[in-house]
DNA sequence: ATAGGGTTAG
């Protein structure tokens, strides 16, 4: 770092914001530390800025508390540090001792307290300053009001507030028009659309979204062949939504048309969004090409983007792969930590995904409900009754996270299949769920691989009154009857299987469609 | 210097 001697405020001013720029915090401090005769205000809201873009929230508060003179901008500033941490409390706190000290708030002000109390009834006492002080004529204010009510769910007072905005542009427009997808009414967001004068990719993209999010995957393909301009946003939005409705090949198609036919380049959240869909089609071919991409594209690897590589790879069953992906990675959270327990787990490597998870926990990163889904489900494939059974109390009892159902469910499959099909209905009787038929099928299936008649015909007749359906029923049932010699009982269940199960998903296998 | 609309993992 050069040490030319800063002269005046400005000077000072214009060098931190070339160091934040460039994202060097730390260079910015040392200049705001050695010039303490040069500092102004702005300089002060610089520096609080700086800490809270480089998610330094702590750093802020503490600068604003040291600050000689806070103007409104440094408010401004503090409470959207707030916002981003999540903290309204806070920010509740610093508004009103703002208000008390005399200080009108501005737009930003409110706009900021607007959206951090969205779907909060604070919402209409900001509502009513705004109008007070004349500050709803603001039309980002204005525009911020129409989210908030929508996040209310109050659709009338959204669009008053629409109504209201005394310039109206397409952000307004596109907020609006969110509104109402967020309400499900598809077809008023349309008309909006429809009706906006300037509609940009932005708009776009958010009408294509909403669509998906409406479960209307068609609608969006059309807005999106419609559209004039698309940009990187815009394709990974339509990528996204063919792989979040299981439409993988589709995915995959749309992005390598975005290769072939735009200009536009994937970045991390395509990349993400195409690995997610690798992994749902277990294509580890398209996988493996991805990640060659990746790597020739120089792109940073963020724990997001480095997880789905590890889940892809864990999916596409190559956990050699993996395994490396994962070790080679620096940055490491939860999701990263339960795709590699979930790939030792699902390969039948019991051991292994249990070594993780000690591991996991000897880094002190947190476990949630899906990490002890993963460790269940390795205790499952290694037939470990009394480990499991030690993982689903440590979770609770540790780590304060209450069995969900699929927890539940995982220790059904567990004890079921070691024979314990007493404890196994015993667990489901006095779980506080419900069953599923996931559930029910793992128990019926240890029913019939026990030969344990009794205890199948509960869950079968359980399963009916619910009307729900699982092959796991007949199979257990032939393989009952079909011990016991009592063949005409298997000829019938076999009419009836016909009957119930034609037209659903049985449970072949390769085989079995291949010799019919 | 601070504010409003669209994208990522289990």
């Amino acid at each position: 770092m050069s040490v030319a001697r800063l002269l005046s405020s400005s000077q000072l001013n214009t060098a931190i914001v070339n160091h934040l720029d460039d994202g060097r915090l730390v260079d910015a401090v040392k200049l705001f530390c050695s010039n303490s005769h040069l500092r102004n205000t702005a300089s002060w809201n610089l520096m609080l800025a700086g800490y809270i873009r480089n998610g330094r929230p702590q750093c802020a508060r503490k600068l604003f508390d040291e600050m000689p003179c806070r103007d409104i901008v440094s408010w401004n500033t503090i409470l959207s540090g707030f916002r981003r941490s999540g903290d309204s409390f806070m920010a509740f706190q610093h508004f009103s001792t703002m208000i008390l000290s005399g200080l009108r708030p501005s737009g930003v002000t409110l706009t900021t307290m607007i959206t951090i109390f969205q779907s909060s009834n604070l919402l209409v006492q900001l509502h009513g300053m705004a109008i007070r002080t004349g500050l709803s004529l603001n039309s980002i204010v204005g525009t911020a009001l129409v989210g908030g009510y929508a996040g209310l769910r109050d659709p009338i007072a959204m669009f008053q507030a629409f109504k209201d905005i005394p310039i109206k542009n397409s952000v307004s427009w596109t907020s609006l028009m969110l509104g109402y997808m967020e309400f499900g009414r598809l077809n008023d967001a349309e008309r909006v659309f429809e009706a906006m004068p300037v509609k940009n990719v932005v708009s776009w993209t958010a009408m294509i979204n909403g669509c998906i999010s409406n479960g209307n995957l068609n609608a969006a393909r059309r807005y999106f062949d419609q559209m004039p301009i698309r940009n990187v946003i815009t394709w990974t939005s339509m990528i996204k939504g063919y792989q979040q409705n299981e439409q993988q090949v589709n995915a995959l198609n749309l992005f390598a048309e975005m290769l072939r036919l735009s200009s536009v380049r994937p970045n991390q959240f395509t990349y993400s969004t195409v690995l997610a869909a690798c992994a749902g089609c277990c294509s580890l071919l398209f996988g493996k090409s991805v990640h060659g991409q990746i790597l020739k594209s120089q792109l940073l690897w963020d724990v997001i983007l480095s997880s789905s590589l590890v889940e892809m790879y864990g999916k596409c069953g190559d956990v050699d792969s993996a395994t490396q992906s994962f070790e080679s990675f620096e940055i490491r959270n939860v999701v990263s930590w339960n795709s590699i327990i979930g790939c030792y787990a699902r390969h039948g490597l019991s051991t292994r995904a249990l070594e993780k998870f000690k591991e996991m926990i000897q880094e002190g990163v947190r476990p949630d409900d899906i990490t002890f889904v993963c460790v269940l489900m390795a205790c499952v494939h290694g037939g470990l009754v009394e480990e499991g059974e030690y993982y689903l109390e440590l979770m609770e009892r540790e780590f304060c996270i209450k069995p969900r159902l699929e927890h539940y469910g995982c220790m059904v499959d567990l004890l079921g299949r070691a024979g314990q099909i007493d404890r196994a209905e015993d667990l489901i009787k006095q779980m506080p769920f419900e069953p599923d038929t996931a559930l029910w099928g793992a128990f019926l299936s240890a029913c019939g691989w026990h030969l344990n008649l009794e205890h199948g015909l509960w869950a079968a007749k359980a399963m009916q009154r619910l009307e729900m359906d699982h092959p796991a029923i007949y199979s257990m049932m032939l393989r009952v009857y079909g011990e016991r010699g009592a063949w005409r009982r298997v000829n019938g269940l076999k009419e009836k299987m016909e009957k119930v199960v034609v037209g659903k998903q049985m449970g072949l296998s390769w085989v079995d469609s291949a010799a019919s």
